[in-house]
DNA sequence: TGTACATCAGTGAACGCGCGTTCACTGATGTAC
DNA sequence: TGTACATCAGTGAACGCGCGTTCACTGATGTAC
């Protein structure tokens, strides 16, 4: 026998009505990822996203008030899920093998990659042009870096380190107001070895994805790994 | 007085036609070119054009046979002065200074992506949707990698070398058959150094015209010299 | 609990636009004899 | 050198298409009393 009705749960607060919002706008989400998916994001159009859902093109103005914001609300899905990616798969290691997590956070992000790589494109690709990313996409844009910097945060504190590098003044107050800003203990030597290893990671995802790499390396997973591996000894993990 | 008349010289050689149409050929790219720097590739449209240069658009089919053919060329041509940047570039230092003649080359490739971001988007950003490079991109696709694998020879031949890297078996092969393919004596461990720094510096590229590093780093060039002087280092260059 | 009203979701037509590509055509330029 | 013909460059109209966005509207759902 079902115990005394529940007052109304937390992810249902306005009734019926929020709820089928909240599944449609997950819907035309999913509509335009696929779509997307097969011409790019300069395809996507709120028409096409609108015939695949069976509905008038004007209805899609109730949830979502430009093409641009349904735009922007992709971009911020894509950079939560791969952040999510990388933090799964980072979470599963163990504490102190800090290459081991560099690197499964590193292939978490490749797999997402792998597997949406018109989502992949849309952030780290070219920018959408006319296009300028709200306040919003900031925060999760983050969290990938600021998980590669926690985990030679943690290195560091455990006194595993890197050898020190030399900054030129500009790089030495870029890195120390970006210390302050996350305020992290990492000195700004390894923050810039850091940085570089992420954006060496992008750039080594990006490469493959793109069809640079294409008739050069068949072994993609593989030479991924080692170029991780090395960018975690020279981070001194 | 002049000479006897030379025979029909070698930049024109079936005459007036032929010359104007190469120089209409060069102003439609032109036009595109300048296009494409205000609404990116997929704003590229044969149509506008065709009004920019005050023809009527079915006129532009006389030069290109259709929209991708016209895209390929663009491709063709930024692959082409990108490259011709970097070797500029690196023309210009001393043949002993190995890591002058990378930082030259990487400058060069920053400076130029700089000057035509749209440019760089195109042949180094996400891919244009359903659109397949043809075989006349590879070469001059491949200018750049081969320059910096010629520094990074030329540097191991007179005895500057980095400590080896342990390569997986598939990297190994992968490596084994570009060495062969490029006909160079670097060994495959060095040459995995190189394609690493390659792609850090595109990445860093990217980075900084794609905004990822916006209100992050404001000294980008000092940054970026600074990236390109370790991997110079690393390379042992 | 029942009713009156306000809010909301979704419709379908329309506006105005630009696109790639084709086609039959007109003159001008080049070529062969 | 002069003429007849072939090739080429460029035109303008048209085809058929899809797009983003707005608007007045109809029912259905929710809210206040």
């Amino acid at each position: 026998m079902p115990a005394s009705p529940d007052p109304q749960p937390r992810s249902a607060p306005a009734g019926v009505r929020a709820r089928v919002r909240e599944e449609l706008t997950r819907e035309i989400k999913a509509a335009a990822r696929k779509q997307m998916a097969e011409s790019g994001s300069a395809g996507l159009s709120l028409r096409a996203v609108a015939r695949e859902l069976g509905m008038a093109s004007s209805a899609v103005y109730r949830y979502f008030p430009s093409r641009d914001e349904l735009l922007t609300a992709l971009i911020v899905d894509a950079y939560s899920a791969v952040a999510g990616a990388a933090e799964t798969a980072e979470a599963d290691q163990p504490r102190a093998d800090f290459s081991g997590r560099w690197l499964a956070a590193a292939q978490g992000v490749r797999g997402w990659a792998q597997a949406n790589p018109q989502e992949y494109a849309l952030i780290f690709g070219s920018p959408v042009p006319g296009y300028r990313a709200p306040q919003d996409t900031i925060d999760p844009a983050a969290r990938i870096p600021l998980l590669l910097i926690q985990i030679v945060a943690d290195a560091a504190a455990a006194g595993q380190v890197a050898p020190v590098l030399e900054l030129p003044p500009s790089v030495q107050s870029d890195l120390a107001a970006l210390r302050a800003q996350i305020a992290t203990n990492l000195d700004e030597s390894t923050l810039a070895r850091a940085a570089m290893g992420w954006m060496q990671l992008v750039g080594s995802i990006s490469f493959e994805l793109f069809g640079h790499l294409n008739n050069v390396i068949h072994g993609y997973a593989e030479y991924f790994d080692f170029q991780m591996e090395v960018v975690a000894a020279e981070l001194g993990l």
